[in-house]
DNA sequence: CCTACCATACTTGTATACAAGTATATCACT
DNA sequence: AGTGATATACTTGTATACAAGTATGGTAGG
């Protein structure tokens, strides 16, 4: 478990929230590993109420099982869920972008040029990890200009389960033929093209396409059922 | 704020939450009401900590805001969450029973069909106040035939914000076209027919269509903006 | 009368104590 | 050796105590 230091801003619930998030998501907590409230309020080094109103909302996007009595886990991966994630995400994605097409303005327009456009910087430099978190972003500003930005808080924890999937997959994609999908997108938004963006959206998560079996192959104790 | 008495094998945070969600779905508890963690609990004759972890929970769906050191509130009506709440509703519907065209099979026909029948049964009778929860029954169970189950627990939190507004409109949809919506729901998935499916949810949840202007009008205490 | 201060009674956030149930290891007995 | 009872050390669920910040109302002073 990997353990960084607490923002002095955030309440210690959010510290303990963020910290798990990201070591579920890094998979440094593997799927089944047991977490106890008391073990980790002693690393975290606050005490236990924050840190179990954490995992309770982590139980709640089924990131984490608790068994009253017995203990609480990572949850393994679980294939439908990660299906489910996947397919909301998709439709999502895709309603979304249509509407996007239709709000968009002058200041959503620089707001993604902007973001693309740094992407394309990176991308030339040679400087991809910078991209991530960029490419988060760029997804999220759609939400944003398309007025949707609660929907994708809403569903980003969910989508730790499809994440950290990707993650897990020897073959992450790392030809950034990425920052040229956002480039498409970004030119069908301003020319609110609905149908050309949306199915940049769905070739764009196609490339995510994760081959189940081989993972799990390799890693079956991750894997429910 | 209506009290129902603790059923023995839920927890208390659940007792509790179940509490909050009836009450906040009915307007019993009023857009802008402050709810004390402390009050709460005395009246449900439980302790503070599982109060807090449901009042915590419902606040992640934008339900309760907490102003911390300040007082908890049931949110105002905020016209953008509806939309985002209705916009989520009306996507996702549409692309799972589109998904569960594909899936359904016997066991699920005989689901859907016991259904509609029993609901086409108390409207013959004008027994219609048991046809509200077979209605969302009913909904649920096109989710389980897509096997889309956890996106429906996922959202049903969020619907609330959807739905107490619908509890709010004067002029309820009252006339029942609603059970003929539904078994024409059925008759498309049994063909098979993915865009009328799509088509007759798409109609369906137009029916809910709400006048906000007007009912901002009657009660603009209720609203935020 | 008006203003500034301050005690007070709230609020939520965090820490800790206790309750109740479960798994395991040990030890006695067959 | 094998089996079963039991003590023990965990687990999460709940209750309570304390910390820290905020709003309010009363009061003293101008």
């Amino acid at each position: 478990m990997r353990i960084v230091a607490k923002n002095s801003r955030e309440t210690a619930r959010d510290y303990a929230l963020r910290v798990l998030k990201e070591n579920i998501l890094s998979l440094e907590l593997k799927p089944g590993t047991a977490i106890s409230e008391n073990e980790l309020s002693a690393e975290l080094k606050i005490s236990r109420t924050p840190v179990r109103e954490a995992i309770i909302e982590l139980a709640k996007a089924y990131l984490i099982e608790i068994y009253p009595q017995r203990g609480s886990f990572i949850s393994l991966i679980d294939p439908k869920m990660v299906d489910e994630a996947r397919f909301l995400r998709k439709i999502t994605d895709m309603a979304v972008i249509e509407t996007a097409c239709d709000e968009i303005d002058e200041e959503g327009i620089k707001m993604l040029e902007d973001n693309v456009s740094l992407q394309e910087y990176y991308l030339s430099k040679g400087m991809t990890d910078k991209i991530f978190e960029l490419d988060n972003q760029f997804h999220k500003d759609i939400y944003v200009v398309a007025k949707k930005d609660i929907i994708y808080e809403i569903h980003s924890t969910l989508m730790i389960h499809f994440d950290r999937v990707r993650n897990l997959s020897v073959a992450t994609v790392k030809d950034f033929k990425v920052v040229g999908d956002h480039r498409k997108m970004l030119e069908a938004i301003k020319a609110k093209d609905k149908k050309t963006a949306a199915e940049l959206v769905d070739k764009h998560l196609n490339r995510y396409q994760i081959d189940e079996k081989e993972i799990r192959s390799q890693k079956p104790e991750y894997f429910k059922g």
